[in-house]
DNA sequence: CGAGGCTGGTTCAATTTCGAACAATCCTAG
DNA sequence: CTAGGATTGTTCGAAATTGAACCAGCCTCG
């Protein structure tokens, strides 16, 4: 490594390795539970997540873009996946009442039945991987932490973008 | 939601949380960082891991799939995001002594500058959004919770492949 | 009103990723 | 020594994701 002051330049080391711990940690938890998903069930975890908040949604309806910001991915990739689910008959596409540009989508009764054939497989998998139900303190540790990082975020999305370097 | 038991089939509400926001969370971070990345030194989050790793390997070397590994992703993955950064003069295959198959894959001059160039934009975000170098108590908590998940995953890895639902 | 700006969704080309198939090399048991 | 199995890296086609461009409907302020 070539210049040593770990004052601002490079991370402390052990810092630095929790952060590269949690990008591998985070990628094997998702390529895990995608692989699974799409093996037992044949949808991807994407399609996966969409399905689950549109069950959680009144109704059983969402609107694109909330989807979108739920899932936290552009725009562009719900439409495609909407698209996708709507040919598997697990989703469908409804008018928006009060808002004429806006679309409803809704979860099918075979959309359902999927989404209840698939739960259990990956919440016990999120069990048994990343939280068990019984141990509270981890718990609180760890909402306490997603709600700093999600403070982090709100703020640095807040403020116009940043070029302090280069 | 349709049926109510909360023993096996659904997550603790308090839990499933936690694990919709993890995702939520880990999904911003990346973009946020992969966004900063391209815009201010036109390499995506991907690539700069890349480079990371081989500045901290041994002669600033690596073989691809020990990279493929440490970057949790495909190998052909991999591959092509070498042969980018080779296109782009930040990194050069070598053949491996010995072992005939393997290539080393190795930091350039320029890839090195490259790298000192974005390294400081990213660590700073990392220490604004994920984790302060000062807290040291979460750093501890969140240190014991990879080394869970880790473990968790280890033996998922380690065990054949289950069935256990449908 | 009604012109401008904002928001919701889709389309499109480009990029990236993935897994399976493959060839080459290594390694180990017999 | 050698045959069979594992490992390494690439190639290939298919799928997914992205951002920008775009249209349509909303909204507000003059």
């Amino acid at each position: 490594m070539g210049a040593g002051d770990f004052e601002s330049r490079w991370l402390r080391p052990d810092v630095n390795a929790v952060w590269t711990r949690f990008l591998q940690v985070t990628h094997r938890l998702e390529h895990h539970i995608d692989r699974r998903l799409q093996v037992n069930h044949g949808i991807t975890h994407t399609q996966y997540e969409i399905l689950v908040r549109l069950a959680d949604g009144e109704e059983q309806a969402m609107r694109m873009s909330d989807l979108a910001d739920s899932i936290v991915t552009a725009k562009s990739a719900v439409t495609y996946q909407v698209n996708k689910l709507s040919e598997m008959g697990l989703v469908e596409r409804h008018k928006c009442d009060r808002d004429n540009r806006g679309t409803w989508v809704k979860l099918t009764p075979a959309g359902l039945e999927r989404l209840e054939q698939a739960a259990p497989c990956i919440l016990s998998l999120v069990r048994e991987l990343f939280l068990d139900d019984l141990n509270c303190d981890q718990s609180a540790e760890l909402d306490k932490l997603l709600g700093t990082w999600s403070d982090n975020l709100d703020e640095h999305d807040r403020n116009p973008v940043h070029r302090p370097d280069h």
